[in-house]
Order: structure tokens, then sequence, then C-alpha cells
DNA sequence: CGCCAGATTGAGTCAAGTCAAGCATAGTGG
DNA sequence: CCACTATGCTTGACTTGACTCAATCTGGCG
């Protein structure tokens, strides 16, 4: 398991030295302006493997963006099922889905021992009216997550069990890169339930295709340790070709 | 068909005197800062048939509302489909997804003869920035498309193919209604590809649905022209039983 | 050590897909 | 005005990928 260097879980750290800014905080803010971030910005907010960071109906008043760990988001259906909505690794920023209804329309919950900030999310709309930029810059990120979850509709509409799997392991061997971290040997931090929630499939099939996969020298998988073999075979399966 | 009373097609209305306004612009917005959004919102834009509004890649400047007609989103993925990411019908808005790549993430297409209004977005930003309930607004828009696209994501996941279509069905019914129009009986503006691509059914599926909805008199159809009989019995089938 | 939760594997089933044929309506051109 | 074509919709017969049910395996922990 790759470990995080200059302590994540120090909460002294403020967003113009957190190495993950890159990720958090993309080219539009100056330095100035991250510097009011930071005064805004809470951080600390340790989170047990299990524990939640806010629940669906929650009234909501902050996003969060995760500094170390993995939490996941999901919602529960009017039938009982849990549909998870999306997973949030460093550097990424969830809880966005509350704004519209004051409530969050989610719940969040820590996969693994993890860190968040917490962004009051009245200090953002205070923020983002008095600097361009910073307004700037939520509007994108809505807009991403928009994005993102069409792109998601797609592969839960129209892709087998095994583009589904190929595509979550291509995201995340990218976000890994992304933060300087190996792309073709890491931890995954959700089980196998999650991952069939996330994808539309069965643990049973996720586990199939893990097995699959393997078998075609694609991966090496040992519960939740991957070792990708051939990244290029996976994109293709994936479509993500361009 | 239900005819559109006080003239869509006429240009020259404005935010405050239109009747869509409730839905459009819901709550916030005081009576002069709705005259200030009247001075950015560029009207007109007749769109024919299956006449495009934008097309995925484009520059992304605006973004629009539906005056009349319906419009679609899709995006054609790598192995060249098309994923049907949203139906637009009067009132709502579109084109939000262009804002995070400063381009558009879909193509819009206009499923019968439609009238949009056209905001631009650098004028949102402006006014946004001056304005604190116009920002928060937009921010709200962008929320709550998220929170759709994610019950959609559920809907593709978990749903059966009768749960899908009764959802579409109890969905339009509803919009209608809030328009002040029949909520059990319309038009269906999409035609069952479109259905199918939004659904991830086929055209099959959804004609053979259609078909046992109708044998059970749950609708009547025909063609495209749908008679609701017992929305509660959809909703109950939809498993909107809040 | 024994228990439990999570993961894997196998066998059989089924909902929705594919393939194919036929029907209905609207538009075109002679 | 009608024959012809194109497009969209419906229906039937068959196939299949993923699901369900069930058994087994694995590793961590009290």
């Amino acid at each position: 398991m790759p470990a995080e260097n200059n302590c994540p879980h120090n909460a002294a750290l403020n967003c113009s030295k957190c190495r993950l800014n890159a990720i958090c905080l993309p080219l539009a803010l100056e330095q100035s302006e991250i510097v009011q971030l930071d005064e805004i910005v809470q951080q600390g907010r340790p989170l047990q493997r299990n524990q939640h960071l806010y629940r669906e109906g929650d009234a909501f008043n902050s996003i969060f963006a995760v500094r170390s760990g993995a939490v996941k988001a999901y919602s529960i259906s009017d039938n009982g099922e849990e549909q998870v909505t999306g997973f949030y690794l460093p550097g990424e920023i969830l809880g966005m889905d509350g704004i519209g209804q004051n409530r969050y329309a989610s719940s969040a919950q820590a996969m693994e021992v993890s860190a968040v900030c917490e962004i009051p999310f009245i200090k953002i709309e205070e923020l983002s009216g008095r600097l361009p930029n910073m307004q700037k810059h939520f509007f994108k990120l809505l807009s991403q997550e928009i994005v993102e979850d069409q792109r998601h509709m797609t592969l839960l509409s129209k892709h087998t069990a095994e583009e589904r799997l190929a595509s979550l392991l291509v995201s995340i061997s990218a976000r890994n890169a992304r933060r300087n971290l190996s792309a073709s040997s890491f931890h995954l931090p959700m089980s196998r339930t999650d991952i069939g929630n996330f994808l539309g499939l069965t643990i049973e099939t996720v586990s199939r295709v893990f097995s699959r996969f393997a078998k075609q020298d694609l991966i090496d998988i040992n519960k939740k340790e991957v070792y990708v073999i051939d990244i290029d075979a996976l994109k293709r399966i994936a479509l993500i070709e361009k």
C-alpha cells in the first residue's frame, strides 16, 4: 500500500502548500486568491473506516475535499438498494449535490481511514461574489461533475461488464498517476460490493470479470491489490481509445 | 395535441412576463433582478425539427432555456453509439455541461419545432458576481442537474425495463402538470429510438413494454399519443412511492 | 481455534437483446 | 391522385450476458 508522505493527517497544512492543490484548484486561481481560500477551509476531520461524512437528507452546509484515504458517495433508492454514485480520491471534491435542495442528496462514507478538508458553502458564495476566478472555478467544478455523471450514465446503459470494469481500472490508474502514485500497481479502496453498486453489476460478476482479466494476463489481482500488466489492452476494452 | 397559448414563438416576450419563469427562475430572484436578467437573455432562435442547437465539442458560450417544443441532449461514445443524456421541455435549461471545458460535452437537437432563449454565460458570470441571488440560483441549477443525473444513474443500473419506462412516463406527466398542461393526456415528443437511448433499452423492448402497459390498462398509447389511465400504478411500478 | 465477512467459483435461469418479418403513416414524384 | 419509398413502430422466435442461488475458500480477529 503506497504510503502518503508529508503527513496527510496533519491538520496544519493549508491549501497554498498542499501538494494536492493542483488537483483541487486547477489553474484559474492566483496565489493571493488561494490565501483567501485558506482562511475558509477547515482542516482536520479524520474519518475512520465506514464513518459517514454526511448522510442523505442532512442539512447542507459544506463541500469537502478528500485529503487522504478514499470516500464513496451513495444514495438509497426507494426500493432500499444502494446506488454508489462516485468514488472520491485525494484531491477530489464531493458534496456538491447538496446545493440545490440545501440537503445532501447522497450519503458519503469513508472506505478507509481518511482525512478531508471542509469548505463551508456560505463562504464559497461570499468569496465567489468577490473573486471572479473563484466563481468561475466553482461553476467549472459543478459542470465537470455533470459531465462525469453523464459519462457514467453511458457506461451503465451501453457497456458490458468487462467494459465497465476495465473503465474503472483505467480511471483509478489515471487518477493515481495524477497524484504521482503508480499507475500500474495500486490498492483498491473499495469492496467488490461497492464496485458492483457503482458499475451496476453483482459482486459475482465483478469477481468473475477480474478473474477473466487475470487469466488473460491483463492484470494481477489479489483481493484489493491490483497490478496492471497491460493498460493499453484495458483501455481498448474500456473503449477509451481517443 | 395541446396548443401553446400566448404564442411561444414570439421573440418579444421577456423573462419577467414569460409564463414559464416560475420554472426557469424559481423563487430566489427579485423583480428588479429579473429585469437585469431580461437584458442579457437573447430570444427568438426558432429551431426546426432535427436542427441542432449546438454540437459536442463546439465552443461553449451560452446556456439555453427551452421556450416551446422539446430538445434532446446526447453524446456519441467512442464506439459510435448515441447516449441520450436528457430531454428538455419548456422552462428547462440545458447546456451547462459546457462550462467545465469551455466546450459542450454533448449535442443538443430539437425533437420538434422549438424555440429557445439563449443566455450568454459570460453575462451570467458578470451578473452572478453582482447579484448574490443570481449566483445562488445558478449554483442551484447546476447542482440540481447533478442530482437528476445521479437519479438517472440509479434508474439505469438498478431498474427493470418496466420501471424505467414507468419512471419516464411519470416524469413527463409531472413536468406537463407543472406547465398547467394535462398530466394524463400528452404527446411524447421523442421517438422510440430516443427513449431507448435514454433509458438504456432497445426500441423493441420499449415498444413491448408500452404494449404491456396498454394491455394492463395502465395507459392508452398510439404511436406518440399517450393517455395515462392509472398514474398511481405507474408510480408504484416506477418505485416513486414517497 | 473457530467465527465471520468478503471473495471466488460453478450451475442453472431469465430479462432483455438480436434477428427477422410485417404494418402504418407521411412524403415524393410521375 | 395513386403508387412508391422511407421511416418508425410493432410483434414473434430465438439467443445470451448477467443474475440468482449455492457451495467453498480465505484471511483477520476475538
